[in-house]
DNA sequence: CAGTGTGAACACATTCACAGCA
DNA sequence: TGCTGTGAATGTGTTCACACTG
C-alpha cells in the first residue's frame, strides 16, 4: 500500500505555471485537512472525502490539485503523506519562513502565541512595539524589541516576512520601514490602504470588513425583500 | 454645493438586486475611505480620488457604486456625506449590530478592544471564555462570562452576531451552540472547516492561510522560474 | 469499475470605451 | 467640458460530464 507515484523531477512537474489565486487559497485548506488526516493516522483519501473535509465539492478539489500535477491514483485516491508534501513544496513551505510581528498589543501577542504558525512552518523571530512599557517584556519565548531597532533586529533575525498589527495611523510609515529593510511579504491587519512598491506582496485582513459583509447578508435575510430566483446562498 | 439627488424611495432604488460578493467586499473599503474624508472635512470626491484612496481603479469603483444606484453628479463627483450614508444603509449598517465574542484569549481580547468595531456600528455586548481564571475578569467595559451561560447571556444581551476566537478543537461545538441559540451570522478565526445549517452565514479568517499565500508568492519571486509573459502582480 | 484528471460549457468579475448629463 | 453611469468585450473561476487508468 501507499506506493508513491513517479518521483522523477521531485518538486518539478508543472511548477512553472502560476496557480490561480482562488485555487491557491483553497490549497492551504486542503493542507490543513491533510494534516488532520495525518494526525489521525489515515493514509489514503479519495477526492470526495478530502473535499468533504475541506468544505468544497470534489470536482473543484480535483481541478485545484491538477494545477500542481497528477499526484493521485485513479480508482484509488491520494496518498495523504505524499499529497501533503507535494502541496507543501508547491506552496513554498519547505523552506523556513521567519516572521516578524510589528505591534505587541493584544493582536500582536495573539499572533505571536498562535500555535498555528509554528505548526505550519512559520517561525516568529521578532516582535516589536513602540510603547516603552511593553518593550522588553516577554511574550512566549520572545522579548519585545523597540520599533526604533526595526531594521537592525530584522537583519539580525533574518526575518523574511512581516505582520503589521498596529493602529491605522502608524501603519503606512511602519510599512515603509519594513520595505526599506528589505521585507517583501507583508500581512497587514491595519484598516488602511497601504502604498507599496510593485515587488512587495501585501495581504490584508480587516475584521470590520468581515462583520460588515455579515451584516449585509443578515439584513437581507431578515427583510424578506425581493428574494429573486436563484437561491443566494453565499458559499463557505 | 452638496445638493442631494432625488430622495424619493429613501433606501430603495435597486436595493432588490444582490450586490456581487466581490463588489460588496470593496464597498466596505470605500466606506472606510469616505469616513476618512469626512473626518478631514472634505465634502466632495470624484471617482478618481475615491478610487485612489481605496486602492482600486476608478472604472471599478463606479461599477461597484452602480449596483447601489446613481448617487453621483455627472461632471462633479460624489457628496461624501451622502454617498457614505447610501452605502451604509445598503450594507445594513443603519441598524445596530450586537456582537458576542466567544473566547477571551489574546485574540478575543484584541477584538473586544478593537476601536474599529465600535466606530463602524458594531457593539461588543458579550465576551465568553471557558477558563475559570479568565471568567469574571474585566476587558474594557465588559466582564467575561462563562461559556456555560452562552445561551442565557446571548438572549439577555440580544446579540445578533458572534465571533469565534477559540482553539480549533472546540470551535465546532461552540458554533453549534451559537446556532442553537439563534445566531445566524458568525465570523470564525478557528482554523477548521465548520459545519453549519444553510440559513447561517459564516465567514472565516485564517491567518496561517494568509502567510502561506504570501510564502507562495515569495518563493516564486526568489526563484527566477518560468516568469512567463503577463506580469503576475497580485492585486492589493 | 471506482475514482482521478481535464476539456468544454457556463457563470462571474474586471476592464474599457463611450454615451449621457450637469 | 468633465465626470458619472453602463453595455459590451475580455478575462478568470467554477461546474460538469466523461475519457482514462490502475
Amino acid at each position: 500500500m501507499s506506493e508513491i507515484p513517479g518521483l522523477r523531477s521531485a518538486a518539478g512537474e508543472q511548477q512553472g505555471r502560476q496557480i490561480p489565486p482562488a485555487s491557491l487559497a483553497r490549497l492551504t485548506i486542503y493542507l490543513r485537512a491533510l494534516n488532520s488526516l495525518l494526525a489521525e493516522g489515515i493514509e489514503r483519501v479519495s477526492s470526495d472525502e478530502l473535499a468533504e473535509a475541506a468544505g468544497v465539492n470534489s470536482p473543484m478539489l480535483r481541478k485545484d490539485l491538477s494545477y500542481l500535477g497528477s499526484y493521485g491514483t485513479r480508482g484509488v485516491g491520494y496518498d495523504v503523506q505524499y499529497l501533503n508534501s507535494q502541496i507543501s513544496t508547491a506552496l513554498g513551505l519547505s523552506q523556513d519562513w521567519r516572521v516578524a510581528i510589528v505591534g505587541a498589543g493584544n493582536l500582536g501577542r495573539a499572533l505571536a502565541g498562535y500555535s498555528g504558525f509554528q505548526s505550519r512552518g512559520f517561525e516568529v523571530v521578532a516582535l516589536f512595539d513602540a510603547d516603552q512599557l511593553i518593550v522588553g517584556t516577554e511574550v512566549g519565548w520572545l522579548r519585545v524589541s523597540p520599533v526604533q531597532d526595526l531594521a537592525t533586529v530584522l537583519g539580525r533575525t533574518r526575518a523574511n516576512m512581516a505582520v503589521l498589527a498596529v493602529p491605522a495611523g502608524v501603519a503606512q510609515s511602519l510599512c515603509d520601514e519594513l520595505v526599506d529593510a528589505g521585507i517583501t511579504s507583508i500581512l497587514s491587519f491595519a484598516p488602511v490602504v497601504l502604498q507599496i512598491p510593485d515587488h512587495v506582496q501585501l495581504r490584508k485582513v480587516d475584521m470590520a470588513t468581515e462583520l460588515q459583509i455579515l451584516a449585509y447578508h443578515a439584513q437581507r435575510a431578515q427583510d424578506p425583500d425581493l428574494e429573486s430566483g436563484p437561491r443566494a446562498r453565499a458559499a463557505q
